[in-house]
RNA sequence: GGCCCCUUCGUCUAGUGGUUAGGACUCCAGGUUUUCGACCUGGCAACAGGGGUUCGACUCCCCUAGGGGUCACCA
C-alpha cells in the first residue's frame, strides 16, 4: 500500500509564472488529488538578487486563479537558512563534506585553462584531503570558505516515473558546492533539506531537473536518508521548437486571463500538453483530470505550444458552460461588465452568443451590439448583403408591416416575414440577411428571429430606422 | 564539447510484433436554402535515415542524423 502522495510545487519568484511552470503545477496538483495526497507549495527565495515579491504575488495569484490552490500554508525557502546551515553542518562533521578554500577567482582561472586546452573542467578535489594542520591553520586565520559534498565513487541508478531507468556515473559529477561563502546553501542542497523536512515522497517537475537528480540523491544519500520517487516532466517548446524563454512564448499567465482566456480551459489544454489520456477525448472538466491523470500516461518528448488549439479548447468550455456561471466569470474579470443592465436580459444575451465565442474577449466583442445601437455595418455583409436601394425598399416595406404586428415573439416573427417575402415573390434571405446588418450591424450572429425577440420591438424598430437612413452608403 | 534524454501527419497525440497507422487542432471542400467565426460531413497530411533480430517490424537491438536538457559559490 503505497503511502499517500506529498508532492510540492516549488518555484523561484525570479519571474512570472508560465504555461511550463503552470503545467507542473497542475501536475502536481492532478497527482495528488487522484491519490489522496497533499500538494504544497514553495517559494524558491534563497536567491536575493533576483527574487522579488512582486512574482511571488503574481505567482500566488495566478495559481489560485487557475484553480490550484495549494493544501497548506506557503513555505519560503529563505526562512529555512538555518535548517539548510545546520544540514550542511551536519554533514560535514559526519565526514560527507569538507570546506573548500578556493577562491573564485582560483576556481574561475582553471576553469578558463580547462576551457582553453578544450577539456572538460571538474574541480580538482584539492580541498578534499586537507591536513588537521592545514585546516586548523587556515580555519585560525579565519579564511573564507565554501563547504563542498564528497561525492563517492560508483554510480548513482534511479527510476524515474516518466523517463525509465536512469544511470550516472559519479565521475560526471563535481564535488559540488553545498554552502557558499557567505553561509547560504546553494539550491541542490538546500531542495534536499527543504523536501526532507517536509516528507515530500514525490518530486515532479520539469525536464530541466533530471540532470540535477543524481546530485540530489547523493545528498539523500550523504544525509542519511531515502530519496523520494521522482518523475519529470517534457518541456513545453515555443514555435521555433525551443524551450520557453522570454523571447519566445514564456507569457505569464495572468496574459492569457487577460485575453479572455478561460483557467478551465488552460488547464485543459496544458493537461493534454504532454499527458493523454489514452482515449479520443480532448475536452475534459477540471474534476475529470483529477479522476484520469496518471503518470504513466505522460509523453517523454517535448510540446510545441500551440495557441489554436487552446483557442479552440476555450471555445468548447464556452459552449459548455451556464450562462450564469459565464456571467460570473465575466464580473470576476470586469465587476462592472454591463452592470447597468437586467441580470436576466444578460444571461439572455450570453445564451445566444457562448456557442460561437471561443474566450471571455469574444464574448465581450460579438455581444456589443446587445446593448448599443449600430453606428456602423460591417462592410462585407452589406456589399453582399445590401447591394441598393431596392433592399432599402424592401425593407422600409418590412418596417411598416411589422408594426402591425400585435405578438413580438420568434414563431410569430418568422411566420410574418416569411408571409411577407411571400407576398413579394422574393425569397426569405432577402429579408433576414439585410435585417441582421440592420439591427446589429454584423453579417453573423445568432438567428435573426431570436435576435429581434429579445432586442424587443422599439429598439429593432430604431436600428431599422437608422439602417435605412444610412444603407447602402453612398 | 562531456553526460543525460528525445524522434508517428505542420502542431498535440493513440499505437507496446501482424492495423486500410486512429483521434484532435489548423487548412481545404461540401452541407446546413437564416448568416456564421457555430454546427454536421468529407478531404489533404506522418512512422527521421541505415543496418540488424524475426515468417513478419511504427513497435525489439545497434549505428547515423536531427532536436532538447544539463554541466555555476542561479534556481
Amino acid at each position: 500500500m503505497p503511502a499517500a502522495p506529498r508532492v510540492r510545487f516549488a518555484p523561484s519568484p525570479s519571474g512570472e509564472l508560465h504555461l511550463g511552470g503552470a503545467r507542473t503545477a497542475l501536475f502536481n496538483y492532478l497527482f495528488a488529488k487522484k491519490r489522496g495526497g497533499k500538494y504544497f507549495l514553495r517559494i524558491e527565495d534563497t536567491d536575493v538578487q533576483r527574487s522579488k515579491q512582486e512574482f511571488v504575488d503574481q505567482i500566488c495569484y495566478s495559481l489560485e486563479w487557475l484553480g490550484l490552490k495549494w493544501d497548506e500554508p506557503i513555505v519560503y525557502q529563505s526562512k529555512r537558512r538555518d535548517h539548510h546551515h545546520s544540514a550542511a553542518r551536519q554533514l560535514l562533521q559526519a565526514g560527507g563534506a569538507y570546506r573548500c578554500f578556493c577562491t573564485v577567482e582560483e576556481l574561475a582561472l582553471e576553469r578558463d585553462e580547462a576551457a582553453k586546452e578544450k577539456k572538460l573542467y571538474r574541480y580538482s578535489g584539492r580541498c578534499r584531503d586537507l591536513t588537521d594542520d592545514e585546516l586548523k591553520l587556515r580555519l585560525n586565520r579565519a579564511d573564507p570558505f565554501c563547504v563542498r559534498i564528497t561525492v563517492p565513487g560508483g554510480k548513482t541508478k534511479f527510476t524515474d516515473s516518466v523517463y525509465g531507468k536512469i544511470e550516472v556515473d559519479h565521475k560526471e559529477i563535481d564535488d559540488f558546492i553545498i554552502q557558499r561563502t557567505d553561509g547560504s546553501s546553494t539550491y541542490n542542497f538546500t531542495v534536499v533539506v527543504d523536501d526532507m523536512d517536509m516528507e515530500i515522497n514525490w518530486i515532479i517537475r520539469g525536464e530541466d531537473h533530471l540532470a540535477n537528480t543524481p546530485k540530489q540523491i547523493i545528498v539523500y544519500k550523504a544525509l542519511g536518508s531515502k530519496p523520494p520517487r521522482f518523475a519529470h516532466l517534457p518541456m513545453i517548446l515555443g514555435p521555433n521548437g525551443q524551450r520557453l524563454s522570454k523571447r519566445h512564448g514564456a507569457t505569464g499567465i495572468q496574459a492569457y486571463r487577460d485575453m479572455g482566456f478561460l483557467p478551465e480551459a488552460l488547464l485543459n489544454y496544458l493537461a493534454l500538453l504532454g499527458w493523454s489520456p489514452g482515449n479520443n477525448r480532448e475536452v475534459f472538466f477540471f474534476k475529470e483530470l483529477t479522476e484520469k491523470f496518471s503518470l504513466n500516461k505522460v509523453v517523454k518528448k517535448g510540446g510545441v505550444f500551440d495557441e489554436k488549439k487552446l483557442n479552440w479548447i476555450c471555445g468548447q468550455h464556452m459552449s459548455d458552460k451556464s450562462s450564469q456561471d459565464l456571467l460570473n466569470t465575466m464580473r470576476e474579470l470586469d465587476p462592472d461588465w454591463h452592470s447597468d443592465q437586467d441580470e436576466s436580459y444578460l444571461l439572455n444575451v450570453i445564451e445566444m452568443v457562448q456557442s460561437r465565442t471561443k474566450s471571455l474577449s469574444e464574448l465581450n466583442e460579438f455581444s456589443g451590439y446587445f446593448f448599443t445601437d449600430p453606428q456602423s455595418f460591417d462592410e462585407k455583409a452589406v456589399k453582399k448583403r445590401w447591394k441598393d436601394t431596392s433592399v432599402t425598399e424592401l425593407m422600409n416595406r418590412y418596417w411598416m408591416s411589422l408594426h402591425e404586428l400585435t405578438k413580438w415573439e420568434p414563431t410569430v416573427l418568422e411566420e410574418h416575414l416569411r408571409t411577407l417575402a411571400e407576398t413579394e415573390n422574393v425569397s426569405a434571405g432577402k429579408f433576414i440577411h439585410p435585417m441582421r446588418i440592420a439591427i446589429s450591424g454584423q453579417g453573423v450572429g445568432p438567428s435573426l428571429f431570436d435576435l429581434m425577440a429579445l432586442l424587443g420591438r422599439e429598439r429593432v424598430l430604431r436600428r431599422m430606422n437608422y439602417a435605412i437612413d444610412n444603407l447602402p452608403p453612398s
